[in-house]
RNA sequence: GGAGGGGUGGCAGAGUGGUUGAAUGCGGCGGUCUUGAAAACCGUUAGGGCGGUGACGCUCUCGGGGGUUCGAAUCCCCCCCCCUCCGCCA
């Protein structure tokens, strides 16, 4: 959520930012200024009648502790009507103040001033690339030739139990995600620094909306409710990811300034409706209802929050460079960039199978977007509290980074040769053919 | 799910209608004393909002919301969370 005394003080500087999100926003700052503005009027103007309903009721304690009975009753009858007065006043600011957030928790964030001013996926920059397109003597086979050849994916069985865009892995399939995960895992506990934490996949309204999710994208979120009790439908989401939970451990807390920085990593699965997109046509694993990844956090000082953000999507390539897999590092210009981010960094994985890149990992600083959303702060040595800045980067989804492992390093006899770093994790270096086939 | 107990400042823990935003203790910070440190003693120590250049002023907050009252941490109602016991259960 956007600062409303910034709106204010720099209404022009905010208004140029959001628009330069091509979305349009910039129009809903005026509405919500002038809410604000009548909600301080009058917040002035009831509390001055609280300043004298206090005073008044300090003095008809004191003259009751007189025993002057008859003064206080006086005193009383002409305190009586403030109370109605202020009860009336208080629900009007209250009132205006759910209409003001109303309009503030549906402005996105202001894109950094290094952020590429465009308006889709075209005017993204490409900052560097790694590695080479995969060449070879035999045809390169997609995912979902070399899913069924080595019997990993069951996807027709997947769409049975839970509907299309819903996996069921088989055998080594399953072998290798559950390898993935502990080698990612691993990799960044032990050589990034980051604390391993384990979110509820269930998580509250209020997760969603501190990081942005909602109100405006409730409609891509799976909600559930507890039984047959319809009125519980709601209260809990299945997560879309887990920075949903870990980016909100802290909300409502003042952390010390000697608690950051803060890194998590979580593994969960994600879940996404994908409203409106139902029918894509992308078939097999590229996008799909439910997938694993592997989330990284971060909780920093807003000055060290840039060069987090950069150490953030080095460590989400490290992953792609030890397995082996060629990709580019994208910086999203303003009209691609998510409702939460100020900055944010795609990382586009190669898949010669499919003979596209694609996104395995999203990198993003939103500043203290999230953290004044859910009111995280920390406290300065001077006793002043501060919003960090909050940091989240997938490092990195599965599914996708799945099909560009084996679509990478299949050999010509249709196995897929596992990355040195991986084969202690999956206990094997290659993903055999079934013995059945051929 | 049932029965009972409880949620107060960083922590512990008083407070059952009136000058209590809140005793006391611990912890933290500053100071006195000391060659230094400890002890002792003194002082200080929550967050939000609005106004003011500022010192500061006002206001709200004792799990959350509503109510009674001139006035609520204290009384009434609803909800949430935690603990103990019982039931069910991976």
């Amino acid at each position: 959520m956007l600062d409303v005394k910034r709106i204010r003080d720099q209404r022009d500087l905010v208004r140029e930012r959001l628009a330069s999100r091509g979305a349009g926003d910039e129009a809903k700052v005026d509405q919500a200024l002038e809410v604000d503005a009548q909600r301080r009027q009058l917040l002035a103007e009831v509390e001055t009648l609280k300043a004298q309903r206090n005073r008044v009721s300090k003095e008809i304690g004191a003259l009751m502790g007189q025993r002057k009975l008859a003064e206080a009753e006086a005193r009383k009858a002409e305190t009586r009507q403030i109370g109605d007065r202020i009860a009336e006043l208080d629900g009007k600011v209250a009132a205006l103040e759910g209409a003001r957030d109303q309009v503030l928790l549906r402005l996105p964030n202001l894109p950094h001033e290094s952020v590429p001013v465009g308006r889709t996926a075209e005017d993204n920059v490409v900052v560097r690339m790694w590695g080479e397109k995969a060449v070879s003597t035999f045809p390169l086979l997609p995912h979902l030739d070399l899913c069924s050849r080595l019997k990993l994916v069951d996807f027709g069985r997947g769409a049975k139990l839970s509907g299309s865009g819903f996996l069921l892995y088989t055998g080594w399939g399953a072998r290798l995600e559950r390898a993935l995960i502990s080698f990612l895992l691993d990799l960044h506990t032990g050589q990034h620094g980051y604390t391993e934490v384990s979110p509820p996949y269930l998580i509250g309204r209020d997760c969603m909306v501190g990081v942005g999710q909602f109100p405006k994208f409730e409609d891509q979120a799976y909600a559930v409710q507890e039984g047959l009790d319809s009125s519980t439908l709601g209260r809990l989401y299945l997560l879309p990811t887990a920075e949903a939970p870990v980016a909100n451990i802290h909300r409502e807390e003042i952390l010390s300034d000697a608690q950051l920085p803060i890194r998590y990593v979580a593994y969960s699965p994600c879940f996404r409706a994908e409203a409106g997109a139902a029918g894509l046509g992308t078939r097999g694993m590229i996008r799909v209802h439910q997938f694993d990844k592997v989330e990284l956090i971060k909780i920093v000082r807003p000055e060290d929050g840039y060069a987090e953000h950069e150490k953030m999507v080095a460590d989400a390539e490290r992953v792609l460079q030890l397995l082996g897999l060629h990709y580019r590092v994208v910086l999203l210009c303003t009209g691609d960039m998510g409702f939460a981010s100020a900055k944010t960094y795609d990382l586009e994985v190669w898949a010669p199978g499919q003979g596209q890149y694609l996104e395995v990992s999203s990198c993003s600083n939103c500043e203290d977007f999230q953290a004044r959303r859910m009111n995280c702060r920390y406290k300065l040595a001077d006793g002043g509290n501060r919003f960090p800045h909050i940091l989240n980067g997938s490092g990195t989804a599965l599914a996708r980074l799945f099909v560009a492992l084996i679509e990478t390093h299949q050999q010509a006899d249709g196995s897929v040769l596992i990355p040195e770093p991986l084969r202690p994790y999956l206990g094997a270096d290659r993903l055999p053919l079934p013995a059945c086939c051929p």
